[in-house]
DNA sequence: AAGGATATGTGACTTATATCACCGTAAATG
DNA sequence: CATTTACGGTGATATAAGTCACATATCCTT
């Protein structure tokens, strides 16, 4: 791991910090469509994304997966950095959407850095509510409206992470969203007569020129 | 304010913190129903809960409230803990549900206190968690199951923190859960059937005497 | 180029939830 | 005590979303 390509993602730490950083994380590479952390999984390490794209689930009983939000580069997996009793099991399913490259940091040294780094302590505060106001943002999609705002939400997000022309079939969107295909295929049907997309075959190409609004900047300490 | 009492509530603190919090706390008296944060509103202060039960909603741009999660005494609200950007505002909307004593604490002492106690960072670091856990739990809810295993869920929530007597009418659950009243009535009587519940007037008696799953016990440092 | 697999389109139907209209009853108020 | 107000019950209907069945379209493989 390059140090000058660690200030580039996480540019606010301390000199001395990405020194530990680096001597004391591993590199993990990662391929598309992998799961890289299940339900219920003892969390071991904190997690750095220093390339790619993950997405987070929740997941139910029966399996079925519900999308809460992206990690992109420069940005951490909250849940993985605070453990307050050691060896806790994740809440939420991880997988790569594209290959990625993640840097593991044992747990140990979290309550370490936490007080020796002023830095440290900023960014796991800065992650923590970061993603807290995704999960509010996210609650207020199913709880206030209906499928067609939370579609546009949901899609509007996906564009944000990955450009206009976004790579997803209609059947990947419905178990997203917890919805089925149909429902989605049509929806998405009433979209296109709006001119805000075009839909091809693998594929829907985000066409609505307006700022979006609603949605979280990609940000890198955030 | 009582060191006594505080230790009590907050009983993991270091000795000197008490005292901090002592004298650089100022108390607050809420009477029930009053709303204490609005959403927009900006953050002064850190916010230690010392007696009552405090309601947080999520609101709409129409000023529907959606019902996250309760505090009780000996809890914090998270989100006041950790104001990065100074005079950052309110995501939620809270409400005194009983009379309720609070302690402020001005914002510029929690990065003073983060650092210079272990036991605060803990504390801050398991507030955020824990909330965090029950938003993760609500998005559960609301995308998996239907209105009547929310209801369910929603009511072991209440008579977890208030007891097996509910002072509550079926309009006011209603809104909590975004729904209406009849429909609440509806089911309501489903489970007044099936023995779970009896209903009065203004109030629902729960009778399952079963363990309640699924619904996190009052905790001290949660 | 043919055949199979995968993705999407569409109508008919079911179900959960919301909404409307209206009523009876209990509590609160003057 | 009489009137008003709030709460809860209930049927009819509307609507959004999920389900089923099947058609069509596009891509991939050989």
């Amino acid at each position: 791991m390059d140090i000058n390509n660690l200030k580039l993602l996480f540019p606010d730490f301390e000199e001395s910090l990405y020194e530990e950083i680096i001597s004391h994380s591993t590199i993990k590479e990662i391929k598309a469509g992998e799961t890289l952390l299940r339900v219920g999984q003892p969390i071991r390490s904190t997690i750095l994304i220093i390339d790619g794209l993950i997405k987070l689930y929740r997941e139910d009983d029966e399996g079925k997966e519900f999308f809460i939000y992206h990690l992109n580069a420069g940005q951490a997996c909250s849940l993985s950095m605070v453990c307050a009793i050691k060896h806790e099991t994740s809440e939420v399913l991880a997988k790569a959407l594209t290959d990625a490259t993640l840097l593991s940091i044992p747990l140990e040294f979290m309550d370490r850095w936490m007080s020796k780094y002023k830095s440290w302590y900023q960014f796991v505060i800065t992650t923590y509510r970061s993603r807290f106001e995704e999960l509010l943002k996210t609650i207020d999609a199913i709880a206030f409206t209906g499928m067609d705002e939370r579609l546009e939400h949901y899609l509007k997000k996906q564009v944000e992470k990955l450009g206009n022309n976004l790579k997803i079939t209609h059947q990947e969107i419905a178990n997203d969203l917890n919805s089925s295909r149909e429902v989605i295929s049509r929806l998405l049907k009433k979209m296109e007569a709006k001119k805000w997309l075009t839909i091809h075959r693998n594929s829907i190409e985000w066409m609505q020129p307006q700022p979006l609004r609603g949605v979280e900047k990609p940000g890198f300490l955030y």
